[in-house]
DNA sequence: TGTTACCTTCCTACTAGTAGGTAGATTTTA
DNA sequence: TAAAATCTACCTACTAGTAGGAAGGTAACA
């Protein structure tokens, strides 16, 4: 049987969610004390305030993301296939509505307003994806994968830039195959 | 002398740059009260409700933006030279901080939780600016400018998706050279 | 063994402040 | 003078956050 949830988890749960669907602005204690059952007041136990607690959601996400990259990177031989398997957890993440907005990309937008313990936070998880990325297509390139038109950094800024302005774009039409059309054009040019 | 600007624009002037700094729920009446040194009851005069100040300032918006496009496609005469000019002023726009986002773009990501008077407008105006951007590529890959390897829409689609997220990379990484950057390599796929 | 102390978790009840919005009087302007 | 714009004063609902305590478990100790 496995494990169940803890309360606190259970509040980073619904609270990403919560973001992923309105940002910071978009959710309150109360909203998440209605999704579990729990009072407000026992969310401030867990979470004193609202910054920190959108601050643990973030290292936990990024400490989500970073061992699931890492992992990729020593499961998966090819550079491609790493590269695909990654669009492919964003496809499938946007298809089920599961997640459909990397909650980082979410917060960025926000950046200008959110507490400093979480925006440092939110450009440090893109930091390291644009590292991780770099590292896939610079492998990829000396493999003879990839033909990159420009430095391995330039090219994953690029490639992050894109997969995130699909996201936007598959929910500003409301069309969750519009990511992967987006993308993959994208992916085309680089593995042609 | 310059006419002055109304109320109810000045209004909108500063609720446009309240809601690229931190989206639809970012601001309020009262931040907007402060700023242009009017009680809150007065701007509920001019805009009586949020949902309806925001729903008349993405028509705002979509007119200026639309304006802008068919001015540039009837005052410039090459293709190449339409999508630099449009890539141009999003670059400026962020690089003296005056509008570092497109509006729509940061509503896109709220879309979920914006009234529906809202949401459909910001949907407009991405089908828009696709239209458009499809008819600069499709104009331009028929004179030999461009070198498609999608549809013109598929491409559009992909350059606007791209020109957004490359936004959001610029502000995350609070690097105003980023976003040219990112968008010039795009280009130069296209142009090549 | 029983008791005392402590800890975690959750609760009810509350605070000060802010949200969007309204009623009605007053001023400004055409 | 009539209409438009702004004001003061207020409302209800909600915001993040706090105070204080109840229930239950664990650990120390006499």
């Amino acid at each position: 049987m496995k494990s169940m949830a803890s309360t606190s988890e259970k509040i980073l749960d619904i609270a990403q969610s919560l973001i992923v669907a309105g940002g910071y602005n978009g959710f309150s204690y109360a909203d998440i004390s209605a999704a579990i059952g729990i009072r407000k007041a026992s969310i401030h136990h867990h979470f004193p305030t609202k910054a920190e607690l959108v601050a643990v959601l973030v290292d936990r996400y990024r400490g989500q993301a970073e061992a699931g990259l890492s992992s990729l990177r020593s499961q998966v031989a090819s550079p491609d296939e790493q590269l695909q398997a990654y669009l492919r957890y964003w496809d499938t993440c946007i298809r089920d509505a599961s997640q459909p907005f990397c909650v980082c990309a979410m917060l960025a937008g926000e950046m200008q307003m959110l507490p400093d313990e979480v925006a440092s936070r939110v450009r440090a998880h893109f930091q390291s994806l644009a590292t991780w990325l770099a590292a896939v297509l610079s492998a990829g390139a000396e493999q003879g994968l990839f033909r990159l038109n420009r430095s391995p950094e330039e090219e994953a800024q690029m490639l992050m830039a894109s997969v995130h302005g699909a996201m936007l774009s598959a929910r500003a039409f409301d069309d969750p195959g519009l990511f992967i059309a987006i993308i993959s054009s994208q992916i085309a040019k680089l593995t042609k």
